[in-house]
DNA sequence: ATTAGCACTCTATCCTCCCGAGTGCCAACA
DNA sequence: TGTTGGCACTCGGGAGGATAGAGTGCTAAT
């Protein structure tokens, strides 16, 4: 993007003006509210310039102008700069998420609720993609004839377990021998590395009845299976109802639909992480602009996700859904700092 | 309530037609949709009455009348009759219900999911109230120096657990001890009679030091008492958003404000089942309407639960909030039929 | 390249007017 | 005593119209 260093600064106050008022800005409030050396005649025809290239645009003709998606975008890649938290802001995030908790995933929730509460919009999380981290431990208890527990230590501190049937005649000798037979042999496999054949082979060192077998074999695997499927923990979806930018009820009621689904906003953030990998990426932070959203509702809205690292090989997604009219320095370095805070945290569990 | 019969009719038509109309309903359309063989004079003294009783209201003087919440009330207790779900619609239920879950608590979440989409409300259920269920099972497991992880069976068939710290240099075998200790004394009692004393009781019989004892057995302790802890599962919020009722957003962000904050939603439902049981209530369904509930934004909702039984002494709630001027006799009939097929499944759990 | 000046545009707001559905009350009636 | 037709009155909501004000683009001068 070629723009001289005028026009720059005009698109900055234009993003601003707009992001603090909510108002469409004209040229003379930018005179009076910031000092350019110029007059307002020159900004129209700059704020021309801006609107041909695509930069900002009127809602009709006579109003002022409002940043486009491109517009916030250009501020995000190379206007705008990230300030500091102040220490105050600091210790405020810090408090929240120093509650001390047994579960990364308590934790996890809790930097969640914590980025909803200083933001003011939606918060969101991935729970950590597990499948490179590998199995510590695999016990499976008998519950009753019938029923058993798969439980699951990963490497990364991580607990998994689930219920799962079995044949109603084993008793617990045998299922003590099949547990061991798994455990010892896929013991530091990494998750994705396992796959039913795996397990099988593992299962075939016992004396336990083939079709017996088979079937705890079965259900082991699919426990192992469930143990890195993805979670997301979504919060505060309430607070855009009180946005200015949401007050017409039809955008506010298509947002909340699609947040509700929460299932499609988690296969989204991968989509975005899965992007990022691909493009080699080294932010420490992505960020989706309005219509740049693929999903429905959202065109009003700005996606800024961030990456947490629980260990080397094990990480997951953090950020904020809000209005692409927001202070983005602000937030982004409230993510940040949420994330920092978060893997600081995260080491105490591995 | 001393109504003669056909202001019973009156006011019985009155919350039909404003239910389906969402318009105050006047006299004349009373008239023209309902065959009283009356004059429209007259049902204007009726409402006059209806009105004088605080039945009904007006929203301003040249309106038609509204229920009132009494008038809501009055409708529910004395006016409507149940209808039965049609085949058709019973069908869809128990075909969303029936996916074959390994977990209670999927199968309440599937309940509660599948109210909020018949309903086309809020929906939400309670976990089981545990306290009075007994531990089958309880087992200690290391998880590494430092950590390890409570399992325990419920009499219900639910399984809970939890991971808690430990002293860095016990070891498994002082942990299977102590966990054995812990399960041969506790098997049997109901969680509510469960106290710290019973537990380090148990923990007596153990040659494991005391300053090392002490903690796991607190933890132990804690991890029991954390599992009859409530959960509440709400779905559906966005919902009202579709809803005419909440058409204004003032309206709806008190409202979704105030359901954003579950544990406060758990607490209410908990202080509803409490009453209904001092009052030995019978009904198979509570309803709060309006004013009668006491959560901030809720004065357009009504709130219906009904209780569904995982075993003869363990129980939960489940229900809808909707806006009052819902379908009460369909809605409850739905909450019923749900709550019937959930017991049911719940049968195969325990 | 910048600026002052000017005619033009469009929205948001406020007023006013008026329709219509609904009410309460009265007098007449069975 | 309960029911009815008639009538004057009320009030919200929608339609129409005028106006202010912020902003624009263009032109001609600097």
């Amino acid at each position: 993007m070629q723009l001289d260093n005028r026009k720059k600064e005009v698109l900055h106050a234009i993003v601003d003006d707009y992001v603090s008022t909510n108002e469409p800005v004209g040229s003379k409030s930018l005179i009076e509210r910031h000092s350019f050396n110029v007059s307002s005649a020159t900004l129209r025809n700059d704020m021309a310039e801006l609107e041909h290239l695509g930069l900002i645009e009127k809602p009709h003709t006579s109003a002022g102008r409002i940043p486009s998606d491109k517009g916030y975008r250009e501020y995000v890649n190379s206007l705008m700069t990230i300030e500091e938290l102040t220490p105050k802001e600091q210790l405020e995030i810090e408090k929240r998420i120093n509650t001390s908790v047994d579960e990364v995933t308590e934790l996890i929730k809790n930097a969640t609720h914590t980025l909803s509460e200083t933001t003011g919009f939606v918060s969101l999380a991935m729970s950590p993609r597990l499948k490179k981290s590998f199995l510590k431990q695999l016990k499976i208890l008998m519950i009753e004839p019938g029923k058993a527990l798969v439980v699951m230590v990963l490497s990364a501190g991580v607990v998994k377990d689930k219920v799962v049937r079995i044949p109603n005649f084993l008793n617990d000798e045998q299922i003590m021998k099949i547990s061991g037979a798994i455990e010892k042999s896929l013991t530091g496999k990494p998750l994705d590395e396992i796959t039913l054949v795996t397990v099988e082979t593992a299962g075939k060192s016992t004396d336990v009845p083939e079709p017996l077998l088979k079937q705890v074999l079965y259900e082991a695997y699919a426990a192992i299976k469930q143990a890195d499927e993805l979670n997301i923990y979504l919060e505060g979806e309430h607070r855009m109802l009180s946005l200015p930018d949401f007050s017409s009820l039809g955008r506010a009621r298509d947002l909340l639909g699609t947040l509700s689904d929460s299932g499609m906003v988690a296969g989204y953030v991968n989509e975005m992480e899965n992007a990022a990998r691909e493009l080699g990426s080294d932010d420490s932070y992505m960020i989706r602009i309005g219509q740049e959203i693929t999903l429905d509702g959202l065109d009003d809205c700005s996606f800024i996700t961030a990456t947490y690292n629980l260990t080397d090989s094990v990480s997951g997604n953090i950020g904020v859904i809000g209005p692409k009219r927001m202070l983005y320095s602000k937030v982004i370095s409230q993510i940040d700092f949420v994330k920092k805070k978060l893997n600081e945290e995260m080491k105490k569990f591995t």
